[in-house]
RNA sequence: GGCCCCGUCGUCCAGAGGCCUAGGACGCUGGGUUUUCAACCCAGAAACGCCGGUUCGAAUCCGGUCGGGGCUGCCA
């Protein structure tokens, strides 16, 4: 058993294109199988190398591996349609000298026969009947002499001993055109599979004008590849149980085609968001520590010192506990990086009031007497002072959090000064006090 | 237009003739917790497109209809 994806480098590895071969990855696992990455670039214009290291790259994100193909190589060549062309051009000779095929215009068109049924079983679909005289005769060589999609495609199955064919629903209509061509030579015809295709909010074929749905643009965004995994699995699938979250030995143990829907689904980033989250705080610290590191220097185009570190390592806990993606760490985080500190005027004045410049007045003062600064000395003579002076919760710790954060929306209070440090959070308390 | 595919809450998934006054999840609304935002917990609104047929009985089978989508290229 063989399985196949066959991408073309004319753009990044796209949502859809993973879900197709993320499934017939896990076909191929499932069933002890292997698994062939090719690449289709046949469309000489538009392909490029950056893309195919692209797709290559986002693949290997997401963890999934082949047995053969481009990047880890096999006895078929390098995997590439480019590299193939005299094979291509040497078949669509062939075909013309035994009358299957015959030029037109400099091309080499498919001569269809008429009145016959081609008939093939598609694990999704059930059995697939068309009639060939719904298909036009179809081009297989360009007049410049390349091959097209259906030629090249098809050889390639055939060369490479493909068994099972599993692709987007898109090229279910073409399949026709692909089986006559195996029949032409003389081949097995493979068994198919035509998945259904992913949407976009707006109930149409995923595409550029969704926005960026590459790969590397979710990667980019902060989402953890385990996620990404499991929610595309989701789509069209399920494992049973109303079971949501499971891991990659789960879906490889229950995934079959066979019980893939034949509809498409919409992709909603929402769910997606939720699911990263869930990854995330299901992370080992440690892990989340030095992956967020990674994420905010990236954000910040810079290393991190040492002592930003020691503060990051105190606070992280809480961060990881609230974050969809690991993007917005970065936000988070940023009163206690060595960046510009600036408190948000607008907010501070929402939190403002005689009543609070008492306690962030005495606040200082006791925190310069504490004599431990620890975790629980700060919620201590927060909480005492809160009760000395009798005010509410809100107002003393908003103030205070306005003024040593810069905002309203912050990580837990005591952390947050735990981890910025005495001396800073003096300092911050100071330039508030007594100020309009 | 022609050929083809598809049709359960807004979205994803469960449901393979009686277990369905249709279940789970995201999202949404309300509540709880709470120093903020989250997280977390509880509750709620929300769907079998429609019409026929088969059957004692249909979300599940059949037909039609409507709706959505794909293809219709010397793109893939």
């Amino acid at each position: 058993m063989k399985l196949r994806i066959a991408p073309s480098p004319t753009g990044q590895l796209h949502i859809g294109n993973v879900r197709t071969a993320l499934f017939n990855w896990l076909y191929a696992r499932s069933n002890g199988g292997s698994f062939l990455v090719r690449i289709d670039d046949t469309d000489t214009e538009r392909s490029t190398d950056e893309f195919k290291a692209d797709i290559v790259n986002n693949l290997k994100w997401l963890g999934l591996d082949w047995d053969e193909g481009v990047d880890v190589g096999g006895s078929q060549g390098d995997y590439k349609q480019s590299s193939r062309f005299n094979r291509y051009q040497e078949i669509a000779h062939e075909f013309v000298e035994s009358g299957l095929a015959y030029e037109d215009d400099g091309a080499i068109r498919f001569k269809v026969p008429k009145s016959q049924q081609i008939q093939f079983n598609d694990y999704v679909r059930g059995e697939m009947v068309f009639e060939t005289d719904s298909v036009e005769d179809f081009v297989i060589l360009r007049s410049d002499k390349s091959p097209t999609y259906h030629l090249a495609s098809t050889l390639d199955d055939v060369d490479y001993g493909i068994t099972i064919i599993a692709r987007g629903e898109d090229i279910l209509p073409s399949t026709p055109k692909h089986i006559l061509i195996m029949q032409a030579l003389d081949a097995n015809i493979p068994d198919f599979c035509h998945l259904p295709l992913l949407f976009g909010p707006d109930g149409k074929k995923l595409s550029k004008r969704h926005g960026d749905t590459s790969v590397q643009s979710f990667r980019d965004k902060g989402i953890l590849k385990d996620a990404m995994f499991n929610y595309l699995c989701l789509l069209g699938w399920s494992p049973g149980e109303d079971l949501e979250k499971f891991d990659r030995d789960l879906a490889i143990e229950r995934f079959d085609f066979k019980n893939v829907l034949p509809h498409s689904a919409i992709f909603d980033d929402k769910k997606l968001m939720w699911m990263n989250g869930l990854y995330i705080r299901e992370k080992e610290s440690n892990d989340f520590e030095t992956e967020s590191i990674s994420y905010i220097q990236n954000t910040l185009s810079r290393d991190l010192f040492d002592d930003e570190l020691l503060r990051l390592n105190k606070i992280l806990p809480s961060v990881q506990e609230r974050i969809e993606s690991m993007v917005d760490i970065t936000e988070q985080v940023m009163f206690l990086l060595d960046e510009p500190f600036e408190v948000n005027s607008e907010e501070w004045i929402s939190v403002n009031s005689e009543e609070a410049q008492q306690y962030l007045f005495e606040l200082r003062n006791e925190l310069i007497a504490i004599e431990d600064f620890t975790l629980s000395n700060i919620e201590e003579t927060m909480r005492s002072l809160l009760k000395k002076l009798d005010l509410k919760p809100k107002v003393g710790f908003q103030a205070t959090r306005v003024s040593v954060t810069g905002t309203k929306i912050s990580p837990p209070l005591f952390e947050s000064i735990y981890a910025l440090g005495r001396e800073t959070s003096i300092a911050r308390l100071a330039e508030s006090i007594e100020k309009l």
